[in-house]
DNA sequence: GCCAACGTTGGC
DNA sequence: GCCAACGTTGGC
């Protein structure tokens, strides 16, 4: 699950109550569709962040709470606001999710990119900008494989 | 800031 | 239903 950390990063999630929180603002059909109707609790996610000198996988999250609607798209203050969505027919969707922990180094796009276990992930295909994608178990078992390659020098 | 890639919109 | 124009994403 992508993020802009500008905007909400691993460390505003870790910081809420509970460490839970809502994901909310995807405004992408393809990303909704995961959100509403596959994502259950007990799932885990990686918190990827994107856009920023640092993008890479930075944490691992839980699902706590299956697929409701987005009420951010109902709310005109909100930047999330989307007029054709409406409670009665919501046209967005979002999860709960809870901190797990962060990974011990954030592993970068170029890592992900040269693993060649990772050749078929939506993550590093060409022009992909999905911000939600789903991983195999063996997919996500090889980004933590990569947690403690090469990363010592950089001090936390 | 640039720009390629992609999704959405709307005229026809 | 086609497709050009436009807006957004996100790496670099």
């Amino acid at each position: 699950m992508k993020s802009e950390p500008a905007v909400y990063g691993i460390d505003e999630l870790a910081a809420q109550p509970l460490q839970t929180d809502h994901w909310e603002g995807v405004r992408n059909y393809q990303a909704r569709n995961m959100l509403r109707d596959e994502m259950r609790p007990g799932d885990l996610a990686l918190f990827y962040h994107s856009k920023c000198p640092r993008s890479g996988v930075v944490g691992i999250m839980e699902v706590v709470r299956a697929g409701y609607p987005d009420h951010t798209a109902f709310d005109p203050e909100s930047k999330y606001y989307d007029p054709k969505s409406d409670p009665d027919r919501p046209r967005w969707h979002m999860v709960d999710v809870r901190f797990e922990r962060r990974l011990a180094r954030t592993i970068p796009l170029a890592e992900l990119k040269a693993n060649p276990a990772l050749a078929d992930t939506l993550l590093v295909q060409r022009g992909n900008r999905l911000s939600i994608m789903p991983l195999t178990p063996a997919q996500w078992q090889a980004i933590l494989d990569m947690e403690r390659e090469g990363g010592f020098t950089a001090a936390l």
